[in-house]
DNA sequence: TAAATTTGACCTTG
DNA sequence: CAAGGTCAAATTTA
């Protein structure tokens, strides 16, 4: 993997980690321990099917091993988790306001990087709820979240989320920007590596990419069994602010970038 | 008491 | 003008 870049190589992890936490719901729902047991609807196995496939097709083809999802040229760097040039930015001309309200274009047809889950997955940022609005022709709020390190580290990353159904429940994420700042403390999951009968599922030995002195990320990571103990919570109500498990690692992985400019 | 959430006002865009 | 996105005061929570 020594041609993929930082970008792609965060955006495969973030595939893979998708693609296999679904795979483990979808497998769990085939033999019957699915905690909606019976009314686990046959939507819900397609989603996940679906999601699987997607998130593995687009990892595999950032590590070069299928190109159909780059024909297009673009460079998977141009999501938004580091295209900044979408984010919203003060106006200094609109509105006149002295209280600063408003003060902002909004982001216009800027790349938008969004996943459907059943269920929340942590990205390893924290987040800070600013909004929400109900969205025409849809059951369900839509709710505004920007880092919660946007005032102390200038971090831009937001994102909104979605419930798009009840049953199944599902999810639309989308993220704008990526996140600046930095990752102090470390998932406690990943502090610790399990056992090596654990480490059963992805193994990723970063020397390819990281020296050993880099800061927030850990040579060797892997996904031991404490992911499929824990279930990812569910976002009730519009309230999630509790994520664990997943995609931890790729806040992790986001740390390390450190702060940009 | 600090941090997070709620919610109505205000803004931009189409 | 409607819809969607953001701000910030008020309120809630830890």
């Amino acid at each position: 993997m020594e041609g993929l870049d930082h970008c792609d190589w965060k955006l495969a992890l973030q595939e893979l980690f998708q693609g296999r936490d679904a795979a483990d719901k979808l497998h769990g729902s085939l033999f019957g321990v699915h905690e909606d047991g019976d009314r686990f609807l046959a939507a819900t196995w397609e989603d996940l099917a679906r999601m699987v496939a997607g998130s593995f097709s687009k990892a595999l083809s950032l590590l070069g091993y299928d190109d159909s999802t780059k024909s297009d040229g673009n460079s998977l760097c141009s999501l938004p988790w580091t295209d900044t040039a979408c984010l919203p930015v003060p106006n200094p001309l609109a509105g006149g306001k002295v209280d600063g309200r408003g003060r902002y274009k909004r982001r216009k047809s800027c790349h938008s990087w969004s996943e459907t889950t059943p269920a929340h997955l942590d990205d390893g940022h924290t987040w800070r709820k600013y909004g929400q609005k109900p969205i025409r022709g849809s059951n369900f709020p839509r709710s505004y979240y920007r880092c919660t390190h946007k005032s102390d580290q200038s971090c831009e990353a937001v994102k909104q989320v979605q419930q798009i159904s009840e049953e199944p429940a599902l999810y639309r994420t989308t993220y704008y920007g990526h996140h600046t700042c930095k990752i102090t403390s470390v998932p406690q999951q990943f502090a610790i590596p399990d056992e090596e009968t654990e480490f059963n599922l992805i193994y990723f030995d970063s020397t390819a990419h990281r020296n050993t002195t880099d800061e927030g990320f850990f040579p060797s990571a892997s996904f031991p069994k404490y992911y499929k103990d824990k279930p990812v919570s569910l976002m009730g109500g519009g309230e999630v602010q509790t994520w664990s498990t997943t995609s931890s690692m790729l806040g992790f992985v986001e740390g390390k970038e450190g702060k940009v400019g």
